[in-house]
DNA sequence: CGTCTAATTGAAGCATCTCAACATGCGTGG
DNA sequence: CCACGCATGTTGAGATGCTTCAATTAGACG
């Protein structure tokens, strides 16, 4: 996703994104820094679409999102699916497995995917030795908590043109924290068929409404690129404050 | 909510209901449990409707739900409400202020309740000094997780009649874990109004529906108390598998 | 250039909502 | 102990946001 913009030399270690994204939470100590990115680990590569981990199985590994995007989804008893997340470098996906034998849902890829595979008892170790990163990490699982929260409000009260506005501000915000956001634009995986399985819609209505929100000038979603038209009325289109997402930068505030 | 079933003498502590749950996901040491039952703390009733958390709220402690019932929700731009979690007897309300100021949501009371205040101090204190009770605790905010994912599939992709049919399915479970059912009888908090807010439906689609689930032979909601008319056939109409509940009771296997 | 997936559009149906009225139950004050 | 008031539950009727089905078009890729 990124790959055009980050050449190898741009990845020195693959602990970069968690590391940003744990800074934003506070200061780490070097001695900290170096114990994450010390973290004995194996890449492994996912194309689009590819199973991260199925509903079931049961990892002897905690899975770090280094590069690309993965998505949460269940599927219902009537065969509909529901997205119950979506994950930006950085990500810690299954740290649950630490208390959970079995994951009760899928993590797929939704573009080419970049995972570190690290061993739950190297992620153990670091939870023991420093009691300080693991009140991060339990903090930072507070946020994707507090994100669930806002999905869960979106879906259940909000009309379908706000819930897209809603997921379009989040992801550009998320986006931007991770820096993968160029100006008011976005590299944005989902097709409207999934666009619809996180929002709870159908893809017609999907396809209906995002060009509604075009042609009121508010975003457009084109070739896989989002671009925002007008950041401030789309943020009170979607009823959507970044508080929640505990980002360092005022979430380009600027526009 | 219990007040009839358990008298003064059955209530030694305020901390019985979470030690209850965290044993439910292995077993403690008595040092443990000491450290938990020993934590300082000063009991609070709250009425019915009394509010316990206002959004935007910085609460310098941590609430711990001795007995009674509370709720969380939301209030979107539109006037309208979302229920995000429900909670019964020993759960630890708003650990997320550990590491977050303010809490994004309200959290009310739903029937008469008492809460233990314990300063967020102490906790830090148990959480730095047993780590054992902390990796606990996260557990439990996992398992909590979990529940919110189930909302957020049912509310987007469940009918309306199965959504009904899994919350009430959740809910009986859960109070059964706690102790607080009867046969397959337990209390029922919510008014259908709350029941819709938690469900994402309107007042009247829940009126209809419940009844629907009642000539159907499946259950009765009447003057706050739930009764099971046929669990096995409920769970399947629900789509309802208590696994990521983690209780200890195959949830009243029985029938 | 053929193939495949994703996007687009139309038309009809329905699950659910809104509005509005009325019934029921319960706590409170007289 | 009755009567009132208020919250909750119940029911009907009409409106609508969204779905489903069914084509058709556009784009990406080898």
């Amino acid at each position: 996703m990124v790959a055009a913009k980050s050449p190898q030399t741009a990845a020195p270690n693959p602990t970069a994104p968690l590391l940003r994204k744990l800074e934003a939470l506070g200061p780490l100590s070097s001695a900290e820094k170096d114990a994450i990115a010390g973290l004995p680990m194996t890449l492994r590569r996912y194309a689009e679409k590819g199973v991260v981990v199925r509903q079931g199985d049961a990892p002897d590994a905690v899975y770090l999102l280094v590069d690309g995007c993965v998505f949460r989804f269940a599927v219902v008893a009537t065969g509909k699916r529901q997205i119950m997340a979506l994950h930006v470098p950085g990500a810690l996906l299954n740290l649950q497995n630490l208390f959970l034998k079995e994951l009760d849902h899928n993590i797929e890829a939704l573009i080419p995917t970049t995972i570190a595979i690290i061993p739950k008892e190297a992620i153990r170790g670091l939870l023991k030795g420093q009691p300080q990163n693991a009140m991060r990490l339990w903090h930072q699982t507070f946020i994707d908590a507090a994100i669930f929260r806002k999905w869960l409000v979106g879906v259940g009260r909000r009309s379908a043109y706000a819930r897209i506005a809603h997921l379009t501000c989040e992801f550009f915000a998320r986006m931007t924290a991770a820096g993968l956001s160029r100006g008011m634009t976005c590299d944005f995986p989902l097709t409207q068929g999934e666009l619809g399985d996180a929002l709870g819609l159908s893809t017609v209505h999907i396809n209906r409404t995002i060009k509604q929100l075009d042609r009121d000038g508010l975003l457009l979603v084109r070739a896989n690129l989002l671009t925002i038209y007008d950041w401030p009325r789309l943020q009170v289109v979607a009823d959507f404050d970044p508080a929640y997402l505990e980002l360092v930068e005022p979430t380009v505030a600027r526009q």
